[in-house]
Formats: C-alpha cells, structure tokens, sequence
RNA sequence: GCCCCCGUCGUCUAGUGGCCUAGGACGCCGCCCUUUCAAGGCGGAGAUCAGGGGUUCGAAUCCCCUCGGGGGCACCA
C-alpha cells in the first residue's frame, strides 16, 4: 500500500516554524516513499479563524517547497479538502455512530458542566463528563428531545474498563486505562464536529497510513483509536514528534517567551523568517536537524538528499531547542554556495524592501564583495545599501575615531579628497596606492585613515572592502559624499575640535 | 489533583551491552591571515551520559526508584 500522510494546521494563526517542521516531515516521509503528501485544512473552530492565516500557511508551504499532492488549489479524489466543507460527512458519521451503539445524544448544558467541573476541581478529583445522559436518557427521550428542538451534542461511549494501547514509531508503545477517559464530544451542538471526529472520519476517507503530528496530541490519541474502533476501522500508525523550544530550552518557541527571555531573535513564523531574508533550503536543511539526525558527521543536505535519507526512525524523542546561532551559519554557507547570479536574483527584493532601485550592473559586481561576509539577504542588502542611496549621512562618531579629533580627521579627509580628485584611474589598485601613499605621507596608521574614510563614503563602519567600494561608487560619488563629511566635521565647534 | 511524555558538552546531536579515557556540528576562547566585517586555516576549553540503586565479567546503552523539565485533562485545535 502505497505511504500517504496528512499536513493539518488550523488557519488559526500564521504558519509556525514548528508546524513547518511537522510539515516537513510528512513531505519528506512522502517523498521517500514515493507516496502522497496530504494537505488539509481543520478549520472548524469557527471562532478562533484568522483571516489571512490560510493564505499564509498555504505561501509558506509553497516558499518551503513542499508542495502537495491533494489539497486546497490542487483538489483531489478525497476532497474537499478544507473541513468547514465537509460538514454532511461528520454529522452523518456521528450519528451512524448512536445508531451503531458506539455513542450516544447529550442535553446536558454548558451551565451544569461548568459546575461539575468546579466541583470536582474542589474536591480535587479527575475533571471529566460523568455520563449523565448516558444513563439517564433513553433513545426515545432522546429522540423526543431533538424533535422538540432541543440543543445536543453527540458523545462517544468510551469503554469504562480496560486499557488502550498503540505502538508510536518516535516513543514506543503507550497505553493508557480507559476510564481514565472521559465521554468526550463528537458533534458539537453548532453541527460542527470536533477535533477527534473530523480528524479520525478524515484521515479513514483519505485513506491515510501514517499520522505525523505534533506531541501534545499524545494524550488524545488513544481516543481516536477508541474512534477507529467504534466504526469499525483500521487506525493508522502513529508518530509523535517532539515540539520546538525557544533558544534556552526553556518555554515555547513564541514571541511572547522570546521577548520574556530577553532574546535578540524575534522570528517565530516562516514569514518572519523570509522577511530576514534566510533562504528557503537553508531553513529546509536546519529544520530537519532540529529532532532529527542522519548520523554523526552529516550536517548539511540538499532536500533530494533529505529525501533519500529521511527516515522515521532518526527522529529523537526529546524536545529541542532552536538554535537561532546554527541557523544563521547554514543560511551563511547556503549563500556562499549560491551562484553570484542566483544571489544578485535574490537580493533584489530585499534592497527594494530598503526602497532602492538597484542596476543590474552595479549589482552583479558588488556580490562578490558581500557573499562571504552575510549570514542573511536582508544583512547582504543593508550591506550594500551605500551604492543606490542618495545620501548615507554619517554619524560624528563613527567618523572620528577613538583617539582622534574631528579637526585631524578633517584634514585627512581633504587630503584624500585632493589626492582622489587627480587619481588618472579610479580602480581598486589605483585607490589602494593612493590611499596607503596618502596614510604614509600624514603619518596615520592605514586602517585608522581608512576607516573614516570608509564611514564617510558608506555611511558605516562594517562594509564590503573600501577600495571595490568606491571604484563601485564611481569618482564622482564618492567625491560628494567626501566633501559632505567635511563639511559635517567643519560644524563641529572649535572647542571641540 | 489526575494522566502521559522527555532527560548525553551552553545548544543541535552520534551512540541500541565491550570499538566510549563518549565522536561531530553551532556557539565560545586563542593564534594565523587582514583596510572594517566576514570567510578561511590551525589549536583549545566544554558532558563524572539528571541522581541513586540493581542486572552483568562489562552499562550512556537493560530493570527499578527518585529528582528535574514538558505536555494533556474544553461543545480549541
């Protein structure tokens, strides 16, 4: 039988990085198996639906790569594919399920099981349904309730012995006692079903073989079975991956830990991720690290050789902490390994982010100067943001080094200036001769002369190599931008000089 | 409170009874290179395998207990 497995967010928010990990690792199962990879969309909670969240999860996905066989936009032979759609086949199946014995008609109200949960809270007992109508109302009452148009929901008859067991392919085997469980509900009284119903219904009609999801659904998974079993059906396997965790290990990878924990790192969801400019494979290849490893040496893998190798059975059971560090070290070798075209293609977004208009030719020249020296586009596109913009307006103290006065830094400045002016060819060879000649002559240490010049032509003190930036700038550019920094030190008042 | 899961360097991990005086990667430190920042090269620190008991000739690996961390207990997913 050919692998087939499921993606199945609630457009409840944007597409988090732990949900694109699971995601991820139902692809790549996919992929490895020559199966299908599933998506489907849980959005029957009606009150908790984002708008904009759908579109993002979908654009996510498809800047990851991992495309999907069936699904919203592809269809499908098991569609629809987006459960607020498919709303006849819960209800019918829910009631196939009183008639078959397996659950039964609830009145009870929101009010009385609110109550007994404070109760037996209060009495410091397990929190739960206590079947009251299971005991208490016949079919016929029943049926006289609903004609009469009473409002119910439909509870599973869960066993009150015995114990449920499953064999998980990341944990092992986990059983748990039956009575543990409580009635919980199948079709709410708005007619939507629940989590348990639509996804057990769904995943049996998609004919779905492996169930990848993340390990908080542990604890309900025995009640799906209990589900499979009602109706009569084979359940899947099982595969619980372990969550995210913010950088510490400590608390979930959300903002709100984030910033609780002082951290620097902001991005939680993929778009946040894109939007720093960390390139699709790179976050592909560091995601499929964190919780799962191919052996002991191998870190960096091209998604074909994900596929190849991905297996169920690397995966780790603890949870990790994500690792923001690592991450920018792959993006940075990621980069590195691109073609000089592929990155000038891929920067231009992110300098039109920065409202620049870049030329082509300029570009492709400058990448060589930035590939080895970014971890991110966006760090590749605030690097370069010198060339394009009209004016890069140099803070006092970066210009004036430590130890130096403003007033010496003006007359290096002018000194370059002339020295610059006259230079036959403005070339990088022509720039390096005639800078270090400059250094000497005014007896200041080069690095010291280039560093304020450096700031005074690109606005900042980390850049690309000084000499290829100003041949890059052009003579009459880089000629402006001297004359302005002088004149910024000549404002400065003499008592400071 | 009840139920469940997890526990190897700061972090991601390798390890499935002897090859482990525990290997790799990120990060960190030092040196080299160097016009800034990187990249690169070389070297280094860093884990009594959560703790305690067993089993065994032999345990990070098997068993038990304890501790710590996380998750679940909704007409949310």
């Amino acid at each position: 039988m050919s692998v087939r497995v499921r993606f199945a967010p609630s457009p409840t928010g944007f597409l988090h990085v732990g949900g694109a990990r699971t995601a991820l690792f139902n692809w790549l199962f996919a992929r490895h198996h020559g199966g299908q990879f599933i998506l489907r969309i849980e959005d029957t909670d009606r009150k908790r639906l984002v708008p904009g969240a759908l579109e993002d999860i979908l654009d996510s996905l498809r800047w990851l790569g991992l495309n999907w066989d069936e699904g919203p936009e592809v269809g499908g032979p098991y569609g629809p594919y987006i459960q607020s759609q498919r709303l006849e086949i819960y209800r019918e199946h829910a009631h196939r399920l009183v008639a078959m014995g397996h659950a039964y008609y609830c009145f009870c109200s929101e009010e009385r099981l609110e109550r007994l949960r404070r109760e037996q809270e209060a009495r410091k007992q397990p929190t739960g349904y206590d079947r009251f109508c299971r005991y208490n109302v016949s079919p016929e009452e029943a049926q006289r309730r609903i004609a009469a148009g009473e409002p119910f929901v439909i509870r599973l008859k869960v066993p009150l012995e015995g114990t449920t067991t499953f064999h998980d392919l990341v944990h092992g085997e986990i059983s748990v006692q039956n009575r543990t469980q409580d009635d919980f509900v199948l079709l709410k009284s708005d007619g939507y079903p629940t989590y348990h119903l639509a996804n057990v219904v769904d995943d049996h009609l998609m004919r779905i073989t492996h169930v990848m999801r993340a390990d908080e659904w542990i604890p309900s998974t025995p009640r799906h079975i209990l589900l499979y079993r009602a109706f009569g059906w084979e359940p899947p396997q099982f595969a619980h991956l372990p969550i995210i965790l913010s950088p510490t290990g400590k608390g979930k990878m959300s903002k709100r830990v984030l910033q609780e924990q002082g951290r620097w790192e902001t991005a939680v969801f993929v778009r946040d991720f894109r939007e720093e400019g960390y390139l699709p494979e790179a976050l592909v290849n560091f995601l499929a690290l964190t919780g799962w490893a191919y052996d002991d040496k191998t870190e960096l893998f091209t998604v074909e050789e994900l596929i190849e190798k991905f297996d169920i059975s690397g995966i780790n059971p603890k949870p990790a902490a994500f690792n923001y560090e690592k991450l920018e070290w792959m993006n940075g070798v990621y980069i590195r390994r691109l073609t000089p075209e592929a990155l000038a293609e891929r920067l231009c977004p992110y300098l039109e982010d920065l409202g620049l208009h870049p030329d082509l030719e300029t570009l492709r020249r400058a990448i060589p100067l930035i590939q080895e020296r970014i971890k991110t586009l966006r760090e590749g596109a605030e690097m370069l943001e010198f060339l394009w913009k009209e004016d890069v307006s140099p803070v006092l103290e970066d210009l004036v080094p430590k130890g130096s006065a403003p007033e010496q830094v003006r007359v290096w400045l002018t000194e370059a200036l002339r020295a610059l002016e006259g230079l036959p060819e403005f070339t990088h060879e022509a720039l390096e001769a005639a800078l270090r000649g400059l250094a000497e002559r005014l007896g200041v240490k080069a690095g010291t002369l280039f560093m304020a010049i450096r700031v005074a032509v690109t606005g900042r003190r980390v850049t690309p190599p000084l000499f290829e930036s100003m041949a890059l700038l052009g003579r009459q550019r880089t000629l402006t931008r001297l004359e302005s920094a002088i004149r910024l030190l000549e404002q400065v008042p003499s008592s400071e000089r």
